[in-house]
DNA sequence: AATGAATGAGGGTTCATTCAT
DNA sequence: TATGAATGAACCCTCATTCAT
């Protein structure tokens, strides 16, 4: 036995440090991190503000921690998935649903990778954990892609990393831009009809991409 | 005449404007809204902190202006373009090639939208102006997708928004999201050889998505 | 005409100024550096806090510009006094006893210095302008022993910077560590009477220390 | 026996008690009272904070008990001292030496008092040792004086306290206002030469001072 | 048109200390 | 004896903004 009783005084200290956590994914990914209040982020933990310095030494350690969070919680998300390697096509239709319904579902994932992004990236070089957790995205994608070069229906002349480059962005774009687009595209973009017709749309795209002849190019 | 001469106080006016908007621009960009510093703006552009408050009224109102402006940019910078009608495939070709080259040499462009629409359009949504000035992108596309289904050789049942979106969301995430993608993916994606790559795969993307007939699906 | 006139607004800045130096001398003498707040500065200086780094940039500058200030105060009491160098050992006593009232009358100068000495000398090695404000100590010291020895009655063999920490150890430490002296030796030590027959005690010994044959040795 | 054995639960809490009261001499030597962390006490002494509280109470009560120890230490070493009363002068000579050379070795003497002083003596005034504790300094320069009265070679009318005064003063001043001091008299202040010639110097002077016959007064 | 002086609210962070086991 | 968890007050400092000229 490794981890002590629920009553314990250490199992209370592992709720304190995850509901500033959740707390943190919250606060961050409303108002950015320099928008993020720390006052904000104890207050909806309902812990004292200290703590935040206790467990996580600074505004700065914490984003770190929420940003292996976020991406601890996609990876545990994406292992839960089964792609029939024997059908790739569906797979990869499979792949492409998985991604664009879990940034639907978790804002918070596409708004703290923007925080991030914009702030050129400095918390993530800051993570030893970071690069162990995010790799394996491609991982997931190489024998779905490799399967579908074997039964011939997929291109030979493909960089892998281009495959979840062109699914990362049509899933994304859509929704960390909602809402700029929607001020000169259509209001209407963010109704679930008119993202499931884009969830076709580029689910079809994607396919057109992989496919091994290509015609009218 | 609508310009007043060089020396004027008018004319030093506007210069003081155009200052100021031109570091708020960089500063946004570079630190996001809550970020930036209205000191920093005004160092940045020579001048006292106050004529912020004198020409722009505040912070909030400079953030929207900057938004208007960097959209008037790329809308002169598209009105500039050319796109041979008689080849819509060329046209296409040329039209990614300009948003793409657009965003690599505008990356403002990005951090700004960024900023925005992590602060969920609320700035976007004050503009009167900004409607007008982001409502010719899907202007310019139009003519050349309605050539290529003249002649046959685009779909006719595709959207116009998607063609839109799938163009935007191609050239935009991989300049948006560089910080993180090079944490897992790979270093060299800042590379412009990386980069030539990219911009031709998306390319011959489009067109794929835009073939009257695609097989392999 | 250099300064404008009492009204000005530039004059009032220097009053804030001066009064925000004021009550600093005053909270660090009866604090010590790190005891002292900045929030009791601003409320004695009857200023905002923030004024504070408006005029002097952080806690650590105002306390460089504190040490300037108490050396130019004792500076400027030091350049009104006139010594006799016809009469060298009256110049002596008179010299002690000037050094001995600044101290007894300015406490803060005692305390002040006593802080940056605990804090090792930090903020004097910052400033630009205290090597030049405190040299004119050993100055004032110099044409009076030269006197007395061209006259013959002051040793020959002497460091005159001997001389100036002599006299300044017997002025400095009984009213530097009168609290805890009083705790073992005596509280009358506080008293007006005793600090007169200290004066006469330190003027004869210092005296002592200057003649040229010292007998009993 | 008082002691308990060394491995015994007791001596364990000897030794915790030891190691705090050495790191809180060493702390609030170098920052001060109110620049002293306890947590940096604490981690010198290799110990949880919380003891700090447990062994001694508060940062107040440790700090009293800095004190006593500081002067503990300080008798201990003077009462190893043997002075050698049938040389009145060279006893003195001795005394001078001792005091000069137990500050160098133990600047935290120096800072510890000069720390106490700038609060006012308000811990020496809370404990109850301390009096009893510092009351020997001028124990052991009484017989010395009287001795070299009674051998005709020290003044009659003087006082015992000047003469520790007069001593203190000089050994003191010197080490505790060294940094501000090497500002604007000289670096080398700080060198073992200079520190032998003031030794030298000070010694004399406090013969000076004892003489039955100054001339030149 | 432009600016130096001033401000109140609140920013992240640190402090000595106590609770509970 | 010893310690990890928790706390509230306050610390230095910064912010966008306004006043007064």
């Amino acid at each position: 036995m490794e981890k002590a009783k629920t009553g314990t005084r250490a199992a209370q200290a592992d709720r304190s440090r995850a509901a500033i956590l959740k707390a943190a994914v919250k606060v961050f990914s409303r108002q950015g991190y320099a928008g993020a209040r720390t006052e904000q982020i104890a207050s909806q933990a309902k812990c004292n503000e200290r703590m935040i310095y206790y467990y996580f030494g600074s505004k700065d350690e914490l984003f770190v921690s929420v940003l292996e969070h976020i991406y601890a919680q996609f990876n545990l998300a994406e292992a839960r998935q089964r792609f029939d390697l024997a059908n790739p096509q569906q797979a990869i239709r499979d792949l492409v649903a998985f991604t664009w319904n879990y940034y639907l579902k978790h804002p918070e994932f596409i708004t703290i990778l923007g925080t991030e992004n914009l702030l050129q990236g400095i918390h993530a070089r800051k993570s030893r954990n970071l690069r162990a957790l995010s790799g394996t995205a491609v991982g997931m994608l190489q024998p779905i892609v490799e399967a579908g070069q074997a039964q011939g229906v997929f291109r030979d002349d493909i960089d892998i990393r281009h495959v979840y480059l062109m699914i990362a962005s049509l899933c994304y774009f859509y929704n960390s831009n909602l809402h700029t687009l929607s001020c000169f595209l259509d209001d209407a973009l963010a109704s679930p009809k008119e993202k499931q017709h884009w969830l076709e749309f580029i689910s079809d795209l994607v396919l057109r991409g992989l496919a091994r002849v290509a015609e009218g190019t």
